[in-house]
DNA sequence: AGCAGATGTGCAACCGATTGCAGCTGTAGA
DNA sequence: TCTACAGCTGCAATCGGTTGCACATCTGCT
């Protein structure tokens, strides 16, 4: 048959034979266990490749561009894959590439309703490049650890955080044991050095808040905070205290709640108008959110007061007669197309990606919207 | 050294001492290979077998309970991997035992508030329950199947359908082909064979409505229907007909608006009271879920026009001061509880599992709503 | 004819786990 | 003393792919 050259090259070819027999011999004694449920086998590579009389090997080449494979094989092969059926085994390949085309997405908080159109745009756009997507939910403090190291053993090829509080500061440390891994932290800024920031240009908004605001000609101008930490919450503040300042305006009340829902918000100015000297009550009030200004609203509709509400993210529910909400539009679709990008590109992501957003003018910033809604 | 029986078992033996030789020459070149650069070589089971002292087999073990392990190895084992902060790959061992650990949640509509709250409740229990969650995005047609194909060839150990529609039933024919896949229909019924049902027991949240409008002495009652075809819709509507007919009354009109957005919802009621002679405009209105009751009571508001409303789901929103919607509320957390179960059961799960809901009582259903609210 | 280079193919090794089985211990029972 | 058997342990095979490399083949060129 072959000449073989050395000693031990005839030896390994012998028990090739002995092995490859083995072998047969399992896989013949699987196979009929198998038979006997009836679920379909799984069909694999090898069998692509015996049907189309090629080694499994070729197989995979067939689907890998740019691979050494004569064109007439390539269509022999995925003409019998086409027939069996055959679906690469995802798990397979992401072990032995060590990517596995999924990507964690973070969540931290499931009361923002902005989260579901950033949810659909995300995965959306995920999907189109391939990529699925692992939902990691951290509201409970307790799994934060459990979920993201999870998601790490699947080697996950990035992590986008999309987040109403900084919790890529929050879990700083546990990010340095991931720091292999491509990190975007989406609508939120964030100073952390191996990071991407996709973000709408918060200090623009806020001067053109400012601008809305100022436009109307109230002077009494307060800002109400959410709880997150960090640079997002900052800038927008810092926008629309340096825009009211460039009109000779200055902002002369912070208000702040403990956390970024509805209720909260309603609460919290219920109580700022009843323990308020009405003398001293804002005219005007810029909401972090949208949750916070639908909140506020409801709140001065129970006491029938008046202050202009403007809010920020652009919410569909803003839209309804009954909040006729102003507010500053993020780009949601822009933002989550450069994070996706940010992934699919395959090199670290660093840098910030700060897009303008977009003022969605109403009714809520004007004298008289409660009087004028019913 | 060793007496060998046969020949063949002879030359296995000296293959395998070359055999080990190459490989363990390999493993070398690829080490120092990877000590070039200066990410932290992950951890697997054969380096913690090695600082133990053991084979790597024996790691595996140290894990699985009810294996054949000294205890005292055991316990050395656990130490050495807890010194290297070793963390088994889920992707190999997914491969091995084939079951991933994920499971797929399937959306198909982000626009339903109540969506948030069930993602919420779905994915905290499955993390705790060990599983992972892969979101898919079907609201765009195309890419359904991809989706559905991709995470079918994670071999996810089940698939949580989360839709507004009748997705199962949509996709009847391609889940044939993924029938190996526990799936679980939640908030949605369904008379697919191989399918488990998790809702709630819409027929009586139905019939508790009815009930609920009927002892504010409304005569003209209507219902407002999204586009879902499917059980859910007909066993609400039909426990509302059922219910309002026990107390001597009949379901007068029945709406229908194309989709379940707030924003749909208003256009409709708008242009029903438009266009409808006042006197057969209905007093009362069951709206299928909570999104189209508060843009049915946009309209209203709108058009200073009053019918009482009641919705189905208890989002939050409606909590609002502005809204005071009266609703019924789906138990999420046991709902989410069950499907979480029947896959985490690793049986096929089949049957229905239906709860009750709970009527929550707030204003909108009263007569002089409209009045009484800002 | 002889040979370089481009193309095409299969083997072996690998990704990092799990598991059936064989064999090795040690101890109890005959 | 010999055997039986239980408790451990490690090997080999496996899950289902990918890829470096060696070897084979086919060009075209000198």
């Amino acid at each position: 048959m072959h000449i073989h050259k050395t000693e031990s090259e005839f030896l390994l070819q012998i028990f090739l034979q002995h092995f490859s027999l083995l072998r047969k011999h399992n896989k013949q004694n699987r196979l009929s266990m198998k038979g006997k449920e009836n679920t379909p086998r799984k069909v694999t590579a090898s069998q692509v490749a015996e049907r189309a009389g090629v080694s499994k090997y070729m197989v995979s080449r067939a689907y890998t561009p740019g691979a050494y494979v004569s064109a007439e094989k390539r269509d022999l092969i995925r003409q019998a894959a086409e027939e069996l059926g055959y679906r690469p085994n995802l798990l397979a390949r992401s072990l032995s590439k060590q990517a596995s085309h999924i990507v964690g997405v973070v969540v931290d908080d499931f009361q923002n309703q902005n989260l579901l159109i950033i949810l659909n745009e995300v995965t959306g756009q995920l999907q189109r490049h391939g990529y699925s997507t692992m939902l990691l939910n951290v509201t409970d403090e307790d799994t934060v650890e459990t979920a993201l190291r999870q998601a790490d053993q699947f080697q996950i090829d990035g992590i986008i955080f999309l987040g109403t509080s900084n919790m890529a500061e929050r879990f700083a440390s546990l990010l340095q044991e991931l720091k292999h891994i491509p990190l975007v932290v989406l609508y939120r800024d964030s100073d952390l050095p191996q990071v991407k920031v996709v973000d709408t240009d918060n200090y623009r908004g806020g001067r053109e808040v400012a601008g809305l605001l100022a436009g109307e000609g109230y002077s009494r101008i307060g800002y109400l905070a959410g709880p997150a930490p960090g640079l997002t919450r900052l800038d927008r503040q810092a926008g629309f205290r340096d825009g009211l300042a460039d009109l000779g305006l200055n902002l002369s009340t912070v208000l702040k709640v403990g956390n970024y829902s509805q209720h909260q918000a309603r609460i919290l100015i219920r109580d700022y108008l009843a323990q308020t000297d009405p003398d001293q009550i804002v005219e005007a009030l810029f909401c972090e959110n949208d949750m916070l200004a639908i909140g506020a609203i409801d709140a001065l509709k129970e006491a029938r007061r008046e202050i202009a509400i403007v809010g920020y993210d652009g919410v569909p529910a803003g839209d309804s007669y009954t909040y006729q909400l102003s507010s500053y539009r993020q780009p949601v679709e822009v933002l989550a197309r450069e994070a996706v990008k940010s992934i699919a590109d395959r090199e670290m992501p660093i840098g910030k990606f700060m897009a303008p957003g977009e003022l969605i003018v109403r009714r809520s910033h004007k004298r008289g919207w409660l009087h004028g809604n019913a």
